[in-house]
Formats: C-alpha cells, sequence, structure tokens
DNA sequence: TTAAAAATTTTACGCGCGTAAAATTAATGG
DNA sequence: CCATTAATTTTACGCGCGTAAAATTTTTAA
C-alpha cells in the first residue's frame, strides 16, 4: 500500500490512469462503467487510500445517496428495532441511512425534517409521532422530497404507508382471550400519542360488540413516552380502586402492559391463565422485551421485518423511478398472535 | 413571507443588503458579526427562505460542525437513552450530532468509524464495541480525528474517557448483599463482549476476598448482543442443574439479569428478600426497564447525565482548542445503589 | 471632534467534483 | 476485416461557499 496519499479525483485519475469523468461515473454507480475499466479502478483502489469527498460530490448533485430515516422514539426498543433492519436493507440498496429520532416532540421532529431538507435527501423513510405530529409540516415536506411513512399514518400524507392492521390484529386478541376466559377491558391512553392505539380502541370496541360483549375501556393520563411509567401508575389506581370489572386486561401496546404486570405484582395479584392465578395480561406489539416479563406477555406480533422490507422496496422504487406515485400504496399487515404464559 | 426562494447566498446577500463575505461569517458563527448586523441578517432570514448549502458549506471548512457519535448497540435501552442525552447537549452546543449504532458487529464499526471520516467531523464520541473492536482501527481513527470515549475504554485510546467506576460500584452491591442475607454468586458471561464485564468480574472476586468469603461464578455462553435471551437460557440451566451455591444472585448487567429473573419465574422461584422468597437477584446499571421487572430490580445505577454532560464538554473543549491533549482525562464515576424489591 | 480600532465590503481565487459536448478509442457483429 | 455501436478521454465550465487581502465604512475611545 503507497503511503502517498491522493487528494483529489484528479489525482487519483493520473496515478490511477482513468480519466476524472469515468472515475466520476465509477463512484456514482459502479455498474456504469466498462467491466474492465471498473477492475482497473478497483485495483488502483487498493493500492491508493483515496475515496471522494462526499461534500463535493453532494454539491452538485441533484440527487445524493442519502436516505432519511426518522422514527419518534429512539429510545423504544421496539423502533430501535426497526431502525436496524431499514438501516441495513438502505446500506444494502446501496444508500447512506441518516437515521433521526424525534424523541417524542413535535419540535424535534420538525427539526429533524428540516435538518433532512438541508441534507437533500433521495428519499425519506417516516414513521410520524401521531397526534403530536404538526400535519403541515408533513405535508409540505412530503411535497418536497420522496417521502414513504411506516408505522403510523398521517391523512393520506406519503407516497405509501406500510403498517399493521389494526382491526384485524386488536380482533384476533380480542377473540382469543374472549374464548379462552373473561372478556377484557381494554387498558389505554385516554388522550394517545400514537394514532394507532385510537384503531386499536375502536377495534376493541367493535370486536366487543360483534362478540356480544359489554366493553369497558380504562383510560389513563399521560402524555410523555415514558409508557411503562404510565402503565405501571395507571395499573396501581386501577387495580386499588377496583376498576376492573373483569379479570382480563387488555393493554393498547406491550410497554404499558409491562408497566401494567409491575403495577399487578406489587399488588400481589398473580397474572397468568392457570389456576391460583388473578389476572389475564395481554399486550400488542411483541416488543422485544414481551418474551421476558413475568410471566412472558401474550401480545400479538407485528412483522417488522416485512414492514421494514416493504417501506424500503417502495422508497427505493420511488428513487429510482424519479416520479412520484398517483396513487398511494397503502399495506397493512396482518398481526398474529402469540400466546405466552401472561393471558 | 415572500415566495421568492433565494438559491444562494449571493442572492441572499442582494436582497438582506449585507455582503456575501460578513453572511459567511455569520452563519459560521452568528456571534463573530456586529450586533447591528446580525439582526439585519436575521430578520432577512425571517422575510426570505433561505439556508446555506450544507454541502458547499462543508467542502472548504477544515472543520465541520458535525459531531458522530457512535454507540455499540442502539437497540439496547441504555445506549438508546445516553444517546439521547448526549444528542441534546450537541445541539445545545451548536453542533450536528451523527448518530451510528455499531449493531453489535466489528465491522459494523469499523464502517461507523469509516463513514465519518469521510464525514470530516468536529469531534467524535465512541462507545467501543470492547471485546470486538478492532484495535488498530480505532488506534489510526484516534489519531485522525478528536475522539472522547466513553462507556468502555479501549486501552488509553481516545484524548478522555468518562465511564462507570466498575470497582467501586461492584463493591458496594456485593457489600449490601453480603451485610443483608447470603453472599452472592456472580452470574455472567463467559467471554463478555464488552470490557467492562471483566472489570465487574474482578472487582466481584476482590470484593468478596476481602470480605472473607468464597467468590464463586457462573459463567454462561453466548456471543450476541441478545442478553436478556442469553440470561434466561443460563438461568435456567444453572437453576436447573443446581448451580447455584447460595440463594442470592449477582448479575453482571441488568439485561442478563432481567433474562434471569425469567428464567426464574419459569422455575417457580420466587424472587425478592421478603419472607417466602426463594432467590435473591441483584444486577448493574440501573437500565430503563430495572423499575419494571417483577419484582423491580434492585441494582446500581449509572449516571448517565454525568458521562453524557462531561463527554460533550471534552469535546467540545478539544475542538475549541484545537489541539490534542497531551494528557488523557479519565473519570470514574461512582454508581449508586438502587435497592428495589429483588434483592 | 478626531484618531485609532473594529467591522464590513470589494475583489478575487480556490475547493473537489458533476456534467456536457466533441473527439477518440475500444468492443461487437457479421 | 470493416462498419457500427458503446465506452472513454479531452476539454471546459459551473456549483455554492470559504477565505484572503485591500479598501472602505462604522464604531469606539480619547
Amino acid at each position: 500500500m503507497s503511503d502517498s496519499k491522493i487528494r483529489n479525483m484528479e489525482e487519483f485519475a493520473s496515478v490511477s490512469g482513468i480519466s476524472r469523468p469515468t472515475l466520476s461515473k465509477y463512484f456514482n454507480d459502479p455498474e456504469s462503467v466498462r467491466a474492465s475499466t471498473r477492475k482497473k479502478i478497483e485495483s488502483a483502489l487498493e493500492t491508493y487510500d483515496y475515496r471522494p469527498n462526499i461534500y463535493a460530490m453532494n454539491q452538485n448533485r441533484r440527487l445524493t445517496k442519502n436516505i432519511g430515516i426518522v422514527v419518534p422514539y429512539l429510545a423504544d426498543p421496539f423502533f430501535a428495532e426497526i431502525a436496524r433492519i431499514i438501516e441495513n436493507l438502505v446500506i444494502e440498496g446501496g444508500f447512506r441511512p441518516i437515521l433521526l429520532s424525534s424523541h417524542g416532540g413535535t419540535r424535534q421532529e420538525i427539526e429533524n425534517l428540516d435538518s433532512l431538507r438541508s441534507i437533500r435527501p433521495a428519499g425519506v423513510l417516516l414513521a410520524p409521532l401521531g397526534r403530536r405530529s404538526d400535519v403541515s409540516a408533513i405535508e409540505s415536506f412530503c411535497a418536497e422530497v420522496p417521502t414513504v411513512l411506516f408505522d403510523n399514518s398521517i391523512g393520506d400524507l406519503g407516497e405509501a404507508f406500510f403498517g399493521l392492521n389494526n382491526p384485524q390484529s386488536v380482533g384476533l386478541m380480542v377473540e382469543y382471550l374472549c374464548s379462552t376466559g373473561e372478556a377484557p377491558v381494554f387498558f389505554e391512553m385516554r388522550t394517545p400519542t400514537n394514532p394507532n392505539a385510537y384503531k386499536r380502541r375502536s377495534a376493541y370496541l367493535g370486536t366487543m360488540e360483534k362478540l356480544g360483549q359489554t366493553p369497558q375501556l380504562i383510560q389513563i393520563e399521560g402524555e410523555t413516552w415514558d409508557f411503562e411509567a404510565i402503565g405501571y401508575e395507571g395499573g396501581l389506581k386501577a387495580i386499588r380502586h377496583r376498576q376492573l370489572g373483569t379479570n382480563t386486561v387488555l393493554c393498547s401496546n406491550d410497554r404499558l402492559a409491562i408497566g401494567f404486570l409491575a403495577a399487578a405484582y406489587e399488588c400481589g395479584l398473580r397474572v397468568g391463565r392457570g389456576p391460583g392465578t388473578a389476572l389475564r395480561v395481554a399486550g400488542h406489539d411483541d416488543h422485544p422485551y414481551a418474551r421476558f416479563t413475568c410471566p412472558p406477555l401474550t401480545t400479538v406480533t407485528q412483522d417488522y421485518a416485512a414492514i421494514a422490507t416493504r417501506s424500503v422496496e417502495a422508497i427505493l422504487d420511488l428513487i429510482e423511478s424519479g416520479e412520484r406515485r398517483d396513487s398511494r400504496d397503502t399495506v397493512l399487515f396482518a398481526g398474529t398472535l402469540i400466546e405466552r404464559e401472561s393471558a
């Protein structure tokens, strides 16, 4: 390996014996040059330590090779996990992922979009905050940058949307719970931060009605993204005030359920479905930690991989075609029941 | 708001009545221009929609306004949380955080460093993988870019290091456990991915010896970052094979403890310190979920905020001074015992 | 009021690469 | 082997901004 460090493409052109425009073509798309040329370049690349200046590259390119990924709250393992999958797919697709978390706040979400704008990404994968999102900010962003929404939808914004079929998945769970024991109450936040929560509520209500059961909602307060803490506090209150009209609790998501389980434990209520148990608790999402609660949490999976894969495919298609879609592609994936010990 | 979109600094100069070089100065550091000028610029900025091209800006600047943040595994809420704090501090400091996760893999860590190199960051905050890190890759990176290490140290690499005082924190826990019940066995991975784990092991051994107790290690297999799963599997084995020579288990970290608790639950062992309990289990780190295990996990906190704050301060100092340190600043923060129900 | 200091403006060049157009060379097929 | 087609090289310009140096204006201090 020669120590001589190459400063720019010009210099690399002279040492490699390839003209600079051809090198430029190569770095934009290695497949766009003749195989023999590519080989020459790549062997020169092994000998000399050169990489194009990323800023100069992106300055004049109408489209960069960046794909933005925005999630509402990265400290939530659900989003961390899906972001991880997406990142890898984006890299495989030959793009550079730029991962941003909105940390649960409207301002941060707007700043993330602004920040992405100044980066001129080829496309963006956006999981919006939901209720707290500034709809018009997202709308104008989608107008500027090809954007695919996932996890939760805001109106019909974005070129495509991939998420969970909440009516199906909640219906599945409610039917399971009703057929194996008492009908569940629905444990949720009164003003959820996430639109999916509203869909789950109405799915619960709908399914209960269909089954001829009387629905009951326990709606707890809370405005933050500390769902475990909210579920715990709300759970304590609900249990102590005997608000649970049944022995079965369906939580709007797994993180609330984890908090609820802690509350039940503290109150000495044994959770599970066997003999000697006082309460059945179910969640929703198959959170990475759901396997490890005590007892392990019965829940509904979201197919992380499918959502991630389809989202990335969609944005890559959009980028490649260079066009906007005339119709918005919306796919809701079915959830699968994960039967564990808690319900 | 005028609709006329400004294309470049030249154009913004003419509409704002400020010369382009002064604007350039302003965008590099708003404080560097006269207050009256700044005011003019800022009011023009409200009227016209202009933002400098980030690529053109960074092309010629010797130092960008980017600060890289690399964590070993972002799907671990511990790192997600500390990354969140660091991100905010970096933004407050007037820099742009670039968050990258190594996803537990050597190759990804190297790629992250490579990727950062091509971005020419002003500085980098690096929490290395540990045992799996390519030491020479990190070394050469530190030589090129001002780098502060946190969470775990690799030799004396980096301009500074901020982390936890493992001997102190583990000592604290061992003494607490010994003084309130049986002496603990130490539950850990045989070949931990994280150097802190080795320090914790020897801290355990040292403290036990000091207290005149016989140390015992339970070392489980596992190479991934799925610590909960590893702790669960290992816990099942240890319990079923009656490898626990005592009723008290100290886990090398909270994630292992969460898995171990699930195993204990499955085996019907009641965990806690009150009457009718079979086992005491303690962890280490005060993981965000430790409050919500059943029972709540007794553990030792790491002062996330202190580590984050000092790390960011250090890198900002380095950047500002423009010099490398002659001595490496190393601070190990003391842990605090968090007494909950599990031990 | 005036001289000195500080900030701004003018002028001018460079950064590293994208990219267009024309000229040249190489690959392909019959 | 030659004609056709495809790829590469040459040449040249532009992108948006950083930044240096000299000229000018504004501010500050005396």
